[in-house]
DNA sequence: GACGTTTTAGACAATGGCGTCTAGTTTTAC
DNA sequence: GTAAAACTAGACGCCATTGTCTAAAACGTC
C-alpha cells in the first residue's frame, strides 16, 4: 500500500530524466501493444519486452494493468488533442483561393489528426474498449470529434459571415466537409493504413470540389462582396 | 483425429435440424460475445454459457476457438452481404421525386447495412482482429465496401445517363455519398449506437440535399430530358 | 424397447498471464 | 565515496482458460 505513485512528484533535480524517460518508453511501448493486441490480448510482459525495461518496473510505475492502460490512453488523448488543436488554427480566415486553402487544410487535418498514429490508435480502442471505460471515451469524444466539430461549424461560419460560403446549417456542413474529407479513405482508416501524400491530396481536393460545389459562391471568390445572409433552404 | 467434421453431411432424415439449431444458437452466442470481449477476451466458457449448450458441443462443431472464429465471420459475412445485395436492387431508376427516392435509399443502406447489428460487428472485427486474419478479411473488404462501392457508382451512372446528375467521377460520387449518408452517425457508428428512425431519416435528408446540390440538375428533375454526357471537370 | 448418435456435466493436465516478492545491480544525489 | 532510490532478473502462488477425456443422460430411428 503506502503512496506509490508519488515519485516524480517528490523527486528533486533530476532524477526525473532518467524516470521520465523509462514512462514514456513504458507509455509508447504499452500503446503499441495495446492498439495491435487489444487490452485483454495485450501481456505485461511483452510491453515490458518491447519497452526494454523489467517487468517490475512497469508495477512500479502502474499499480496495475488497467491503470496503465488508462494512463496509455490519457497520453494519446493529451497528445492528440493538442494536435488537433494545432491544425484547426491553421483553417483558412479570408475567400482568397478558397478552394486550395480549404484542400490544403484537409490535407492537414486528415494526415495529422485522423490518418496518424494516434488518430488511429484512439479511433481503435474506441471500438475496442469504449464499452469497458465509458467515462474515458465520452471525454475524448467530447474533446476530440466533438470539438473539432464544434470548431469546424464556427469557422465554416466565419467564411459564410465574408460571403465566401452559402451555408444553412453549420453543424451539419462541418460534420460533412469531415465526412467527405474521409470519404476517399474510409477504407484506409478502417483497415489501419496510411495513406500516401498524393492520396491524401486526391482525397482532400476530391472532398473540397464537392463541399464547394453544395456551398461554395463562385462569384464571391475573388471580390470583396459585403457579408450577406446564409440561404435558408430548410 | 478422425474425420469429425461430417456429421451433417452424411446425415440423413432430419437429425439435421436439431443440428442445425444447436450450429446456429453457437454462432449466434459466439458472434455476440466475440464482438464484445475480442477474440483474446472471448472464452468458450461464456460462449457455451450463452449459447445454453455445453462446452463439449462447442468442441464438437469446431474443432478449436479460431476455427469458430472464423465460421462466425463467415456467417455474418455471408448474410450482411445479402443484405447489401438486397438493398442496392431499390436504388432508384428514375429521375421522379429523386431527393425522396434518394433519402429513403440511404435510410435503407444505413439502416440495413451500415447501422445494424452485422454491419457493426464487421467493422469492430476488421480493426481489432484484421491483422491477425488478413486474407479473412480481405475477402469482406471485397465482397463488401467494394462491391457497394462498384454498384453504386454503376447506378449512378444510370441516373447520370438518364440525365439525373451531373457527375464527373462516378465512383469518387459513390465513396461521397456513402460519406454524407454516415456524417451525422460518424459518432454513434464508432461508439457501436443504434440510431433512431428519425436520426437516421435527418442524416438520409441532409446527406441527399448537400450531395444534390452538388450533383443534382435541378432543371432536369421533372422533364424527359434527353441522356447528356456528363461534365468533365477534372 | 434397443441402438447409435449427440449432448451434458464435470474432472483433468497444461498453459500462460497477473501481480508479488526477493536478492542483487545500477543509477543518482549529495 | 556513500547512501538512497530505482532498476533488473528470476522465482513464486494464484487464477482463468484451453482443449481433452469420461461416464451418464437425452434424443431420434428402427
Amino acid at each position: 500500500m503506502k503512496d506509490r505513485m508519488t515519485p516524480a512528484v517528490r523527486m528533486t533535480g533530476h532524477t526525473q530524466r532518467g524516470q521520465c524517460a523509462k514512462r514514456m518508453s513504458i507509455l509508447d511501448a504499452a500503446a503499441d501493444v495495446f492498439c495491435r493486441q487489444g487490452f485483454a490480448g495485450a501481456s505485461i510482459d511483452e510491453i515490458a519486452a518491447v519497452a526494454c525495461v523489467s517487468r517490475q518496473t512497469i508495477y512500479n510505475h502502474y499499480r496495475e494493468k488497467e491503470t496503465l492502460f488508462v494512463a496509455v490512453v490519457e497520453d494519446v488523448m493529451k497528445r492528440a488533442n493538442a494536435m488537433l488543436f494545432s491544425v484547426l488554427s491553421t483553417f483558412p480566415d479570408h475567400a482568397d483561393d478558397l478552394e486550395d486553402e480549404l484542400t490544403a487544410f484537409a490535407v492537414r487535418l486528415n494526415k495529422n489528426c485522423i490518418c496518424n498514429h494516434d488518430g488511429k490508435f484512439l479511433r481503435k480502442l474506441v471500438q475496442t474498449e469504449g464499452e469497458r471505460y465509458p467515462h474515458l471515451f465520452e471525454s475524448w469524444r467530447q474533446q476530440g470529434p466533438g470539438k473539432l466539430i464544434t470548431a469546424l461549424s464556427a469557422l465554416l461560419g466565419r467564411l459564410a459571415h465574408k460571403g465566401a460560403l452559402a451555408i444553412d446549417d453549420f453543424d451539419v456542413a462541418a460534420r460533412q466537409f469531415v465526412a467527405l474529407g474521409n470519404a476517399d479513405l474510409q477504407m484506409m482508416i478502417l483497415l489501419g493504413g496510411t495513406p500516401t501524400d498524393e492520396e491524401l491530396e486526391k482525397a482532400a481536393r476530391n472532398a473540397v470540389r464537392t463541399f464547394l460545389k453544395a456551398y461554395g459562391r463562385p462569384e464571391a471568390e475573388k471580390a470583396g462582396h459585403p457579408p450577406q445572409l446564409a440561404a435558408i433552404s430548410g
